[in-house]
DNA sequence: CTAAGCACTAATGTATACAAAGAAACGCTA
DNA sequence: TAGCGTTTCTTTGTATACATTAGTGCTTAG
Protein backbone atom coordinates (compact mmCIF):
# COMPACT_ATOMS: atom_id res chain seq x y z
CA UNK A 1 0.00 0.00 0.00
CA UNK A 2 1.42 3.14 -1.01
CA UNK A 3 2.05 5.84 2.10
CA UNK A 4 -0.14 8.41 0.48
CA UNK A 5 -3.15 6.09 0.19
CA UNK A 6 -2.50 4.79 3.82
CA UNK A 7 -2.49 8.42 4.82
CA UNK A 8 -5.47 9.28 2.99
CA UNK A 9 -7.08 6.28 4.52
CA UNK A 10 -6.43 7.57 8.34
CA UNK A 11 -7.21 10.66 7.75
CA UNK A 12 -10.44 9.95 6.09
CA UNK A 13 -11.23 7.15 8.94
CA UNK A 14 -10.00 9.52 11.71
CA UNK A 15 -12.78 12.79 10.59
CA UNK A 16 -15.11 10.54 9.89
CA UNK A 17 -14.90 8.46 13.15
CA UNK A 18 -14.49 11.73 14.79
CA UNK A 19 -11.13 11.34 16.33
CA UNK A 20 -10.87 14.77 14.59
CA UNK A 21 -13.42 16.89 15.18
CA UNK A 22 -14.46 20.21 12.91
CA UNK A 23 -12.08 22.55 13.31
CA UNK A 24 -8.74 20.49 13.91
CA UNK A 25 -5.66 22.39 12.19
CA UNK A 26 -3.91 19.36 10.09
CA UNK A 27 -0.31 21.06 9.85
CA UNK A 28 1.65 19.30 7.39
CA UNK A 29 4.33 18.73 9.13
CA UNK A 30 2.66 17.84 12.19
CA UNK A 31 0.77 15.11 10.49
CA UNK A 32 3.30 13.85 8.67
CA UNK A 33 5.44 12.93 11.90
CA UNK A 34 2.57 11.55 13.48
CA UNK A 35 1.36 9.23 10.78
CA UNK A 36 4.78 8.15 9.99
CA UNK A 37 5.09 8.88 6.37
CA UNK A 38 6.96 12.45 5.16
CA UNK A 39 5.19 15.49 4.18
CA UNK A 40 4.86 14.43 -0.22
CA UNK A 41 2.04 11.34 0.40
CA UNK A 42 0.84 13.64 3.22
CA UNK A 43 -0.11 16.67 0.96
CA UNK A 44 -1.25 14.50 -1.62
CA UNK A 45 -3.58 12.58 1.31
CA UNK A 46 -4.90 16.45 2.00
CA UNK A 47 -5.23 17.15 -1.60
CA UNK A 48 -7.86 14.43 -1.88
CA UNK A 49 -9.55 15.30 1.92
CA UNK A 50 -9.80 18.80 -0.22
CA UNK A 51 -12.19 17.58 -3.10
CA UNK A 52 -13.97 15.24 -0.68
CA UNK A 53 -15.37 18.73 0.75
CA UNK A 54 -13.74 17.14 4.29
CA UNK A 55 -11.14 19.54 5.01
CA UNK A 56 -10.98 23.06 3.89
CA UNK A 57 -8.06 26.11 3.59
CA UNK A 58 -7.87 28.47 6.36
CA UNK A 59 -6.33 31.50 5.81
CA UNK A 60 -2.84 31.56 6.33
CA UNK A 61 -3.27 28.15 8.81
CA UNK A 62 -3.12 25.67 6.73
CA UNK A 63 -5.98 23.51 6.40
CA UNK A 64 -8.95 22.88 9.18
CA UNK A 65 -11.16 19.93 9.22
CA UNK A 66 -14.77 21.36 7.89
CA UNK A 67 -17.65 22.04 10.41
CA UNK A 68 -21.08 20.48 10.18
CA UNK A 69 -23.87 22.57 10.43
CA UNK A 70 -27.54 21.67 10.74
CA UNK A 71 -28.50 23.37 7.80
CA UNK A 72 -25.55 21.03 6.29
CA UNK A 73 -27.64 18.42 6.70
CA UNK A 74 -30.61 19.59 5.06
CA UNK A 75 -27.97 20.55 1.92
CA UNK A 76 -26.56 16.99 1.99
CA UNK A 77 -29.72 15.42 2.07
CA UNK A 78 -30.84 17.48 -1.22
CA UNK A 79 -28.20 16.20 -2.81
CA UNK A 80 -29.06 12.45 -1.30
CA UNK A 81 -32.62 12.39 -2.21
CA UNK A 82 -32.34 12.23 -6.10
CA UNK A 83 -29.36 10.42 -6.07
CA UNK A 84 -30.45 7.27 -3.85
CA UNK A 85 -33.79 7.32 -5.97
CA UNK A 86 -32.19 6.85 -9.22
CA UNK A 87 -30.40 4.26 -7.34
CA UNK A 88 -33.07 2.47 -5.82
CA UNK A 89 -34.70 2.70 -9.19
CA UNK A 90 -31.40 1.19 -11.57
CA UNK A 91 -31.08 -1.57 -8.82
CA UNK A 92 -34.87 -2.41 -9.32
CA UNK A 93 -34.44 -2.67 -13.18
CA UNK A 94 -31.17 -4.64 -13.17
CA UNK A 95 -30.66 -5.83 -9.44
CA UNK A 96 -30.33 -9.92 -8.85
CA UNK A 97 -33.48 -10.69 -7.22
CA UNK A 98 -32.57 -13.76 -5.58
CA UNK A 99 -29.81 -11.10 -3.75
CA UNK A 100 -32.14 -8.54 -2.48
CA UNK A 101 -34.87 -11.34 -1.29
CA UNK A 102 -31.87 -12.91 1.03
CA UNK A 103 -31.69 -9.54 2.61
CA UNK A 104 -35.29 -8.66 2.62
CA UNK A 105 -35.58 -12.05 4.66
CA UNK A 106 -33.18 -10.47 7.04
CA UNK A 107 -34.38 -7.38 7.35
CA UNK A 108 -37.34 -9.24 8.21
CA UNK A 109 -35.91 -10.55 11.22
CA UNK A 110 -33.85 -7.09 12.07
CA UNK A 111 -35.94 -6.29 15.03
CA UNK A 112 -34.86 -9.08 17.06
CA UNK A 113 -31.19 -7.67 16.35
CA UNK A 114 -32.29 -4.45 17.49
CA UNK A 115 -33.24 -5.27 20.51
CA UNK A 116 -30.77 -7.71 21.45
CA UNK A 117 -27.96 -5.46 22.67
CA UNK A 118 -25.29 -3.44 21.13
CA UNK A 119 -23.99 -6.41 19.44
CA UNK A 120 -27.09 -6.60 17.43
CA UNK A 121 -27.13 -3.65 16.17
CA UNK A 122 -24.00 -3.58 14.91
CA UNK A 123 -25.11 -6.27 13.06
CA UNK A 124 -27.96 -4.39 11.85
CA UNK A 125 -25.54 -1.42 10.97
CA UNK A 126 -23.87 -4.22 8.81
CA UNK A 127 -26.61 -5.71 7.25
CA UNK A 128 -27.80 -1.64 5.56
CA UNK A 129 -24.31 -1.73 4.54
CA UNK A 130 -24.87 -5.05 2.64
CA UNK A 131 -27.81 -3.44 1.26
CA UNK A 132 -26.03 0.03 -0.13
CA UNK A 133 -23.06 -2.23 -1.31
CA UNK A 134 -25.84 -4.59 -3.33
CA UNK A 135 -27.45 -1.61 -4.67
CA UNK A 136 -24.41 0.04 -5.81
CA UNK A 137 -23.62 -3.76 -7.59
CA UNK A 138 -27.00 -3.63 -9.37
CA UNK A 139 -25.79 0.21 -11.04
CA UNK A 140 -23.55 -0.03 -14.12
CA UNK A 141 -23.09 3.25 -14.09
CA UNK A 142 -19.92 4.30 -12.94
CA UNK A 143 -20.83 8.20 -12.20
CA UNK A 144 -23.56 7.21 -9.98
CA UNK A 145 -21.59 4.99 -8.18
CA UNK A 146 -18.68 7.57 -7.54
CA UNK A 147 -21.48 10.62 -6.77
CA UNK A 148 -23.04 7.67 -4.21
CA UNK A 149 -19.16 7.12 -2.65
CA UNK A 150 -18.92 10.39 -2.17
CA UNK A 151 -22.24 11.50 -0.53
CA UNK A 152 -21.89 8.04 1.91
CA UNK A 153 -18.61 9.75 3.24
CA UNK A 154 -20.29 12.77 4.74
CA UNK A 155 -23.62 10.83 5.67
CA UNK A 156 -21.11 8.78 7.93
CA UNK A 157 -19.61 11.75 9.86
CA UNK A 158 -23.55 13.31 9.74
CA UNK A 159 -24.76 9.73 11.50
CA UNK A 160 -22.40 10.66 14.10
CA UNK A 161 -24.62 13.97 15.06
CA UNK A 162 -27.65 12.21 15.46
CA UNK A 163 -28.78 9.71 18.29
CA UNK A 164 -30.68 6.84 16.27
CA UNK A 165 -32.50 5.19 19.49
CA UNK A 166 -33.93 1.64 19.06
CA UNK A 167 -37.66 3.01 17.64
CA UNK A 168 -36.30 5.04 14.96
CA UNK A 169 -33.81 2.05 14.15
CA UNK A 170 -36.94 -0.28 13.98
CA UNK A 171 -38.91 2.33 12.03
CA UNK A 172 -36.24 2.35 9.72
CA UNK A 173 -35.93 -1.35 9.16
CA UNK A 174 -39.47 -1.58 8.27
CA UNK A 175 -39.16 1.18 5.50
CA UNK A 176 -35.81 -0.19 4.18
CA UNK A 177 -37.88 -3.81 3.84
CA UNK A 178 -40.55 -1.91 1.72
CA UNK A 179 -37.72 -0.30 -0.88
CA UNK A 180 -35.61 -3.67 -0.97
CA UNK A 181 -39.24 -5.65 -1.83
CA UNK A 182 -39.65 -3.46 -4.23
CA UNK A 183 -36.66 -4.09 -6.30
CA UNK A 184 -36.81 -7.84 -5.73
CA UNK A 185 -40.29 -7.45 -7.41
CA UNK A 186 -38.44 -4.90 -10.60
CA UNK A 187 -40.95 -2.07 -9.47
CA UNK A 188 -38.87 0.90 -9.60
CA UNK A 189 -41.23 3.38 -9.05
CA UNK A 190 -42.20 2.17 -6.03
CA UNK A 191 -38.40 1.39 -4.81
CA UNK A 192 -37.74 5.14 -5.82
CA UNK A 193 -41.06 6.23 -4.04
CA UNK A 194 -40.33 4.05 -0.35
CA UNK A 195 -36.82 5.78 -0.74
CA UNK A 196 -38.58 9.44 -1.10
CA UNK A 197 -40.38 8.26 2.33
CA UNK A 198 -37.86 6.68 4.05
CA UNK A 199 -35.33 9.65 3.74
CA UNK A 200 -37.46 11.82 4.61
CA UNK A 201 -38.11 10.15 7.67
CA UNK A 202 -34.38 9.70 7.67
CA UNK A 203 -33.77 13.51 7.87
CA UNK A 204 -36.76 14.17 9.88
CA UNK A 205 -34.94 12.21 12.82
CA UNK A 206 -31.64 13.14 11.88
CA UNK A 207 -32.96 17.27 12.74
CA UNK A 208 -35.05 16.37 16.10
CA UNK A 209 -32.42 14.40 17.42
CA UNK A 210 -29.07 16.24 16.17
CA UNK A 211 -26.86 17.17 19.35
CA UNK A 212 -26.78 21.08 19.07
CA UNK A 213 -23.54 21.27 20.93
CA UNK A 214 -21.90 18.67 18.90
CA UNK A 215 -22.26 21.04 15.78
CA UNK A 216 -20.37 24.06 14.31
CA UNK A 217 -18.10 23.37 17.24
CA UNK A 218 -14.08 24.52 17.00
CA UNK A 219 -12.08 22.22 18.65
CA UNK B 1 -1.69 31.16 -9.13
CA UNK B 2 -0.12 27.97 -8.18
CA UNK B 3 2.10 25.99 -10.40
CA UNK B 4 -0.28 22.39 -9.53
CA UNK B 5 -3.31 24.61 -9.83
CA UNK B 6 -2.33 25.77 -13.54
CA UNK B 7 -1.15 22.58 -14.38
CA UNK B 8 -4.25 21.08 -13.01
CA UNK B 9 -6.27 23.64 -15.44
CA UNK B 10 -3.73 22.94 -18.40
CA UNK B 11 -4.48 19.74 -18.79
CA UNK B 12 -8.46 19.50 -17.33
CA UNK B 13 -9.24 21.90 -20.62
CA UNK B 14 -6.79 19.66 -23.07
CA UNK B 15 -8.57 16.77 -22.29
CA UNK B 16 -12.20 18.31 -22.58
CA UNK B 17 -11.28 20.19 -25.43
CA UNK B 18 -9.70 16.72 -26.86
CA UNK B 19 -6.12 17.91 -27.66
CA UNK B 20 -5.51 15.07 -25.23
CA UNK B 21 -7.99 12.54 -26.77
CA UNK B 22 -8.73 9.09 -25.04
CA UNK B 23 -5.62 6.62 -24.43
CA UNK B 24 -3.31 9.49 -24.43
CA UNK B 25 -0.54 8.37 -22.11
CA UNK B 26 0.44 11.05 -19.45
CA UNK B 27 4.09 10.27 -17.96
CA UNK B 28 5.08 12.53 -15.61
CA UNK B 29 8.46 13.82 -16.73
CA UNK B 30 7.59 14.12 -20.44
CA UNK B 31 4.17 16.76 -18.94
CA UNK B 32 6.15 18.39 -16.60
CA UNK B 33 8.82 19.37 -18.84
CA UNK B 34 6.10 20.62 -21.36
CA UNK B 35 3.96 22.47 -19.21
CA UNK B 36 7.27 24.04 -17.43
CA UNK B 37 6.58 22.18 -13.58
CA UNK B 38 8.18 20.12 -11.67
CA UNK B 39 6.98 16.73 -11.13
CA UNK B 40 5.60 17.71 -7.75
CA UNK B 41 2.77 19.93 -8.50
CA UNK B 42 2.55 17.81 -11.68
CA UNK B 43 1.50 14.78 -9.65
CA UNK B 44 -1.06 16.85 -8.06
CA UNK B 45 -3.01 17.83 -10.77
CA UNK B 46 -2.72 14.40 -12.06
CA UNK B 47 -4.12 13.02 -9.16
CA UNK B 48 -6.88 15.17 -9.35
CA UNK B 49 -7.55 14.56 -12.73
CA UNK B 50 -7.59 11.07 -11.56
CA UNK B 51 -10.46 11.47 -8.56
CA UNK B 52 -12.33 13.72 -11.66
CA UNK B 53 -12.15 9.99 -13.36
CA UNK B 54 -10.75 12.12 -16.26
CA UNK B 55 -7.69 10.01 -16.22
CA UNK B 56 -6.74 6.17 -15.26
CA UNK B 57 -3.78 4.14 -14.29
CA UNK B 58 -2.57 2.13 -16.85
CA UNK B 59 -0.70 -1.02 -15.56
CA UNK B 60 2.96 -0.15 -15.57
CA UNK B 61 2.72 2.58 -17.87
CA UNK B 62 1.37 5.05 -16.03
CA UNK B 63 -1.70 7.36 -16.11
CA UNK B 64 -3.83 7.60 -19.55
CA UNK B 65 -6.68 9.63 -20.57
CA UNK B 66 -9.93 7.82 -20.22
CA UNK B 67 -11.98 6.47 -22.92
CA UNK B 68 -15.56 7.62 -23.53
CA UNK B 69 -17.94 4.81 -24.71
CA UNK B 70 -21.33 4.61 -25.86
CA UNK B 71 -21.89 3.08 -22.78
CA UNK B 72 -20.77 5.71 -20.78
CA UNK B 73 -22.98 8.35 -22.22
CA UNK B 74 -26.33 6.29 -20.95
CA UNK B 75 -24.31 5.99 -17.75
CA UNK B 76 -23.59 9.37 -17.35
CA UNK B 77 -27.18 10.18 -18.10
CA UNK B 78 -28.38 7.72 -15.18
CA UNK B 79 -26.85 10.42 -13.25
CA UNK B 80 -27.19 13.86 -15.18
CA UNK B 81 -31.09 12.89 -15.18
CA UNK B 82 -31.45 13.09 -10.90
CA UNK B 83 -29.16 15.95 -10.35
CA UNK B 84 -30.45 18.18 -13.01
CA UNK B 85 -33.85 17.31 -12.24
CA UNK B 86 -32.94 18.64 -8.69
CA UNK B 87 -31.29 21.32 -9.68
CA UNK B 88 -34.38 22.73 -11.36
CA UNK B 89 -36.60 21.86 -8.46
CA UNK B 90 -34.73 23.77 -5.77
CA UNK B 91 -33.99 26.54 -8.60
CA UNK B 92 -37.46 27.08 -8.89
CA UNK B 93 -38.04 27.31 -5.07
CA UNK B 94 -35.53 29.42 -4.23
CA UNK B 95 -33.92 31.04 -7.48
CA UNK B 96 -34.92 34.81 -8.12
CA UNK B 97 -37.69 35.15 -11.08
CA UNK B 98 -36.70 37.95 -12.62
CA UNK B 99 -32.97 36.58 -13.48
CA UNK B 100 -34.66 33.73 -15.01
CA UNK B 101 -37.03 36.00 -16.79
CA UNK B 102 -34.42 37.62 -18.33
CA UNK B 103 -32.91 34.06 -19.61
CA UNK B 104 -36.35 33.13 -20.66
CA UNK B 105 -36.78 36.20 -22.92
CA UNK B 106 -33.25 35.74 -24.29
CA UNK B 107 -34.03 32.14 -25.21
CA UNK B 108 -37.39 33.61 -27.44
CA UNK B 109 -35.11 34.99 -29.32
CA UNK B 110 -32.14 32.58 -30.00
CA UNK B 111 -34.01 31.36 -33.29
CA UNK B 112 -32.01 33.69 -34.49
CA UNK B 113 -29.50 33.41 -33.53
CA UNK B 114 -28.98 29.39 -34.02
CA UNK B 115 -29.67 30.61 -37.44
CA UNK B 116 -27.06 33.79 -37.66
CA UNK B 117 -23.97 31.40 -38.17
CA UNK B 118 -20.89 30.55 -36.00
CA UNK B 119 -21.05 33.26 -34.12
CA UNK B 120 -24.51 33.35 -33.29
CA UNK B 121 -24.33 29.72 -31.90
CA UNK B 122 -21.82 30.61 -29.89
CA UNK B 123 -23.33 33.13 -27.85
CA UNK B 124 -26.63 30.57 -27.97
CA UNK B 125 -24.36 28.28 -26.02
CA UNK B 126 -23.18 31.24 -23.77
CA UNK B 127 -26.75 31.75 -22.75
CA UNK B 128 -26.90 28.20 -21.65
CA UNK B 129 -24.09 28.49 -19.62
CA UNK B 130 -25.76 31.78 -17.92
CA UNK B 131 -28.75 29.50 -16.81
CA UNK B 132 -26.57 26.68 -15.58
CA UNK B 133 -24.75 29.52 -13.33
CA UNK B 134 -28.42 31.08 -12.79
CA UNK B 135 -29.42 27.94 -11.42
CA UNK B 136 -26.33 26.32 -9.61
CA UNK B 137 -26.20 30.03 -7.61
CA UNK B 138 -30.06 29.38 -6.79
CA UNK B 139 -29.32 26.41 -5.12
CA UNK B 140 -28.07 26.97 -1.58
CA UNK B 141 -26.38 23.21 -1.52
CA UNK B 142 -22.77 23.17 -1.82
CA UNK B 143 -22.97 19.18 -2.00
CA UNK B 144 -25.49 19.30 -5.08
CA UNK B 145 -23.57 22.34 -6.46
CA UNK B 146 -20.64 20.28 -6.41
CA UNK B 147 -21.65 17.12 -7.58
CA UNK B 148 -22.95 19.44 -10.93
CA UNK B 149 -19.52 20.34 -11.25
CA UNK B 150 -18.20 16.99 -11.36
CA UNK B 151 -20.62 16.05 -13.79
CA UNK B 152 -20.63 18.98 -16.51
CA UNK B 153 -17.13 18.08 -16.49
CA UNK B 154 -17.99 14.74 -18.79
CA UNK B 155 -20.82 16.30 -19.95
CA UNK B 156 -18.79 19.36 -22.17
CA UNK B 157 -16.70 15.93 -23.50
CA UNK B 158 -19.28 14.26 -24.09
CA UNK B 159 -20.77 16.94 -26.62
CA UNK B 160 -17.76 17.34 -28.52
CA UNK B 161 -18.86 13.34 -29.86
CA UNK B 162 -22.22 14.32 -30.76
CA UNK B 163 -22.98 16.58 -33.86
CA UNK B 164 -25.38 19.43 -32.91
CA UNK B 165 -26.93 20.40 -35.70
CA UNK B 166 -29.23 23.53 -35.89
CA UNK B 167 -32.48 21.63 -35.63
CA UNK B 168 -31.91 19.66 -32.39
CA UNK B 169 -30.59 23.19 -31.01
CA UNK B 170 -33.69 24.87 -32.17
CA UNK B 171 -35.68 22.23 -30.70
CA UNK B 172 -33.34 22.16 -27.29
CA UNK B 173 -33.97 25.72 -26.81
CA UNK B 174 -37.86 25.59 -26.79
CA UNK B 175 -37.32 22.63 -24.42
CA UNK B 176 -35.22 24.67 -22.02
CA UNK B 177 -37.46 27.38 -22.33
CA UNK B 178 -40.21 25.46 -21.02
CA UNK B 179 -37.72 24.70 -17.73
CA UNK B 180 -37.07 28.60 -17.39
CA UNK B 181 -40.43 29.57 -17.53
CA UNK B 182 -41.19 27.12 -14.91
CA UNK B 183 -38.74 28.50 -12.54
CA UNK B 184 -40.11 31.54 -13.37
CA UNK B 185 -43.39 30.46 -12.25
CA UNK B 186 -41.99 28.98 -8.97
CA UNK B 187 -43.60 25.26 -10.48
CA UNK B 188 -41.30 23.18 -9.34
CA UNK B 189 -42.66 19.49 -10.19
CA UNK B 190 -43.06 20.89 -13.74
CA UNK B 191 -39.40 22.36 -13.71
CA UNK B 192 -38.39 19.01 -12.78
CA UNK B 193 -40.57 16.83 -15.52
CA UNK B 194 -39.36 19.78 -18.19
CA UNK B 195 -35.86 19.15 -17.60
CA UNK B 196 -36.86 14.70 -17.57
CA UNK B 197 -37.79 16.13 -20.93
CA UNK B 198 -35.55 18.29 -22.43
CA UNK B 199 -32.32 15.54 -21.26
CA UNK B 200 -34.30 12.29 -22.60
CA UNK B 201 -34.36 14.41 -25.89
CA UNK B 202 -30.72 15.63 -25.15
CA UNK B 203 -29.33 11.94 -24.58
CA UNK B 204 -31.65 10.83 -27.75
CA UNK B 205 -30.18 13.05 -30.44
CA UNK B 206 -26.59 11.92 -28.45
CA UNK B 207 -26.60 9.02 -29.12
CA UNK B 208 -27.92 9.11 -32.70
CA UNK B 209 -25.78 11.42 -33.85
CA UNK B 210 -22.54 10.01 -31.95
CA UNK B 211 -19.52 9.67 -34.59
CA UNK B 212 -18.59 6.01 -33.42
CA UNK B 213 -15.27 6.13 -34.83
CA UNK B 214 -14.67 9.28 -32.47
CA UNK B 215 -15.40 7.11 -29.37
CA UNK B 216 -13.05 4.65 -27.40
CA UNK B 217 -10.60 5.69 -29.69
CA UNK B 218 -6.94 5.08 -28.53
CA UNK B 219 -4.50 7.43 -29.82
C1' DC C 1 12.17 -23.28 -31.52
C1' DT C 2 9.96 -22.16 -27.35
C1' DA C 3 9.63 -21.07 -22.70
C1' DA C 4 11.36 -19.51 -18.45
C1' DG C 5 14.31 -16.80 -15.69
C1' DC C 6 17.21 -12.98 -14.93
C1' DA C 7 18.88 -8.50 -15.62
C1' DC C 8 18.40 -3.94 -17.08
C1' DT C 9 15.74 0.10 -17.75
C1' DA C 10 12.32 3.32 -17.24
C1' DA C 11 8.65 4.63 -14.79
C1' DT C 12 6.31 5.86 -10.38
C1' DG C 13 6.64 6.58 -5.18
C1' DT C 14 9.06 8.86 -1.36
C1' DA C 15 12.04 11.87 1.21
C1' DT C 16 14.32 16.03 1.99
C1' DA C 17 16.23 20.44 1.01
C1' DC C 18 15.14 24.99 -0.50
C1' DA C 19 12.14 29.07 -1.66
C1' DA C 20 8.52 32.04 -0.92
C1' DA C 21 4.68 33.90 1.31
C1' DG C 22 2.06 35.08 5.22
C1' DA C 23 1.16 35.93 10.11
C1' DA C 24 2.43 37.24 14.61
C1' DA C 25 5.17 39.64 17.72
C1' DC C 26 8.11 43.14 18.91
C1' DG C 27 9.81 47.69 18.76
C1' DC C 28 9.74 52.34 17.37
C1' DT C 29 7.56 56.61 16.64
C1' DA C 30 4.02 59.95 17.02
C1' DT D 1 -0.37 54.65 24.89
C1' DA D 2 -1.82 53.44 20.39
C1' DG D 3 -0.81 52.53 15.80
C1' DC D 4 2.13 51.29 12.24
C1' DG D 5 6.14 49.27 10.32
C1' DT D 6 9.62 45.85 10.30
C1' DT D 7 11.56 41.67 11.30
C1' DT D 8 11.40 37.04 12.32
C1' DC D 9 9.37 32.70 12.34
C1' DT D 10 6.27 29.34 10.91
C1' DT D 11 3.83 27.66 7.27
C1' DT D 12 2.92 26.06 2.66
C1' DG D 13 4.71 25.50 -2.25
C1' DT D 14 8.33 23.69 -5.27
C1' DA D 15 12.34 21.28 -6.93
C1' DT D 16 15.37 17.55 -7.01
C1' DA D 17 17.68 13.48 -5.51
C1' DC D 18 16.93 8.79 -4.12
C1' DA D 19 14.32 4.27 -3.61
C1' DT D 20 11.48 0.93 -5.35
C1' DT D 21 8.83 -1.56 -8.41
C1' DA D 22 7.20 -3.36 -12.60
C1' DG D 23 7.90 -4.32 -17.46
C1' DT D 24 10.50 -5.61 -21.33
C1' DG D 25 13.97 -7.84 -23.70
C1' DC D 26 17.64 -10.92 -23.91
C1' DT D 27 19.86 -15.10 -22.93
C1' DT D 28 20.02 -19.78 -21.95
C1' DA D 29 18.35 -24.30 -21.27
C1' DG D 30 15.23 -27.89 -22.48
Amino acid sequence: MRASDKAYQTLLDEIVEGSLPPGTVLAEVEQAARLGVSRTPLREALSHLRKDGLVEPLAGRGLIVTAVSVDDIVELYELRQPLEQQAARLAAQRGNPQIFAQIAAELRESDQLISSGAEGIRAYYHLNERLDRAIEDSISSAYLVSALKGLHLHLARIRRLSRQNSDRLRAAAVETLVIVEAIVNRDADLAASATHVHLQQSLRNSLETVRPRAVDRVA
